[in-house]
DNA sequence: CTGAAAGCGCTTACAG
DNA sequence: CTGAAAGCGCTTACAG
């Protein structure tokens, strides 16, 4: 059994509240000498405070949830990293949950979460497989933040996504190409889709028409970019440059064009996104849109643990987005 | 303020005792009609027990802690990951921190984890700055568990990473190569050193040497990685293959042949670690060692909550590895 | 089968 | 500046 505060109190002779206070370490006034018995008792005795208890007296577990889609894609770690940084800097702790994009391991984990009282709820990703009881939200008073979600109910952080593809889109326009193939991520990704959206306005401000026909799922995966660019290239008029909504599948674009002996970028440009830490090692090396995964963590967190404690009426913030040219698209020439 | 187990009591008309029964669900004997009134008076407010009330009455927090390096790196998220799903089968969550293999980081980490009185604790990673503060494990009944890491006074879950470079070694030596040059992880990591050291015996028993100018450095990054392969072929002798720690780094490897205007596997055979999903897209497609991440985790969280709650002696379990020869190597001709 | 009561380890008015 | 006591929301012997 670990030391109580009682055993500390005896230690040092003196009240458990005064322990409490010193152990605490406010500024509520003590003693000098008693200040120092109990910080020696303390540290014989090796008195760590028990956190359960703290949470319960204080209603505040000091506890932030993150649920995400799949912690083992290394986007969500990233962003749940940033979470963890500021959340730590603030004395709280992260408690993440995956939830393979599936309703009912989403429900049992919101409510893992809401029993443990979480302070503070992240919600990553962009599927509506999570589905939050508000009425309980505001009984125990926990503030969520969406990230990558559109919602009104809550305090929102998003990519600027349609801009980005709208870039990307000029960029490739002022390459010369008029045909794009776009490579989708999973279906209801709405990261995907405004990318696309994006896409799209630069074709339509420049007179170019975009057919459902050049969009392709990939899934967000190699395997799934490796298909969609097959089928892509496939089609009866190919595209003179892909687009793929990821670099994963950037990648497997990459590999599908090599096998097809299409050189990249002359005779296909490609371009991806997220700006993954080996884009740059690719040969041709990949042209692509760098978002800070970590900073919408932070930024997410940053409306969550503001320090004033009052619940405040949902923020929405979104962050930029850097396009990265490489050689992929062609704009440099090696 | 959300429902207590008072409401509840209220609501239904029976004691607070009779409703923590009916709400923990164990299979204490009560009457049917006084269950069916209690679940109704749960279902009306909605009534969750409190995590932490609980977690303090039960002395057990429910909680693991998982510390890692770098929860960015995505290989540390999938061992989390497989952590994850066996600690919610068992009705646990998981706790994750970061350390930046920063000492203080490290140690203000375990404090809170501890404070949180973790039921089981997961140190991931090879090095040396976590510290474990024993005496209060043991006061606090916190099992252990090291994932890649060597140690007696816990149990360990281990990579078998000496067998696996000894197959990376031999299989190069029935290619031919007699200059097998090693891009190592960052310094002290005892997997890398692990690897080297098969690498080694292999060539040993086939009575090649292998020198120190055949190892540099490449920090488990794409960056490092091209350059210690860069340092490497501009050695007097430079080696036919090159054999990296980590797929990132292999993928710095490849950039960095590639630039040399060498080609892989014709002039260089290379082989990599880990075997990431983009391996396979990369082209030539990468030669790599396959590890479960997701199951050390497994293994290691079924170490801990084996449901006996008893604390046995350590116990030290070994995952094996598979060699996936693809493209790099030069072993299947493409 | 059901309940009253003590207790888990803290914090925090309240009184002095 | 210090302490006695109530209370946070549960569980669990113990008694019936």
């Amino acid at each position: 059994m670990p030391a109580t505060i009682r055993d500390v109190a005896a230690e040092a002779g003196v009240s458990v509240a005064t322990v409490s206070r010193v152990a605490s370490g406010g500024d509520y006034p003590i003693g000098a000498e008693t200040k120092a018995k109990v910080l020696a008792a303390i540290e014989r005795l090796n008195y760590r405070p028990n956190g359960m208890a703290k949470g319960l007296t204080q209603r505040n577990s000091r506890l932030v949830g993150v649920v995400a889609p799949d912690m083992s894609n290394p986007y969500y770690p990233e962003i749940t990293r940033g979470i963890e940084d500021v959340a730590t800097a603030r004395g709280y702790q992260v408690l993440s949950c995956s939830t393979d994009r599936d309703p009912g391991r989403a429900r049992s984990s919101i409510d893992a979460l809401l029993a443990k009282r979480v302070a503070a709820l992240a919600v990553i990703g962009g599927g509506d497989e999570v589905v939050l009881p508000d009425g309980d939200l505001e009984a125990y008073g926990t503030e969520v933040v969406m990230i990558g979600r559109a919602t009104r109910r809550f305090s929102t952080v998003r990519v600027e996504n349609a801009e980005a593809g709208q870039e990307v889109g000029r960029h490739l326009l002022a390459l010369g190409h008029r045909s794009i193939g776009f490579v989708a991520g999973h279906r209801g990704s709405s990261a995907s889709d405004e990318r696309l959206r994006g896409l799209r306005r630069a074709l339509k401000d420049a007179g170019v028409e975009h057919r459902s026909d050049q969009v392709a799922n990939g899934d967000y995966t190699e395997a799934g970019g490796y298909d969609a660019t097959r089928r892509l290239m496939h089609a009866s008029a190919p595209p003179s440059a892909i687009f793929a909504a990821s670099d994963r599948m950037a990648i497997g674009a990459l590999a599908a064009l090599r096998d097809m002996q299409l050189r990249v970028p002359d005779d296909v440009a490609l371009v991806g996104f997220d700006d993954i830490p080996m884009a740059e090692y690719l040969r041709p090396a990949l042209t692509t849109v760098s978002v800070s995964a970590h900073r919408l963590g932070t930024e997410a967190m940053g409306l969550l643990l503001d320090g004033t404690g009052r619940p405040r009426r949902p923020q929405h913030l979104r962050v930029r987005t850097r396009m990265v040219i490489r050689e992929s698209c062609g704009a440099r020439r090696t």
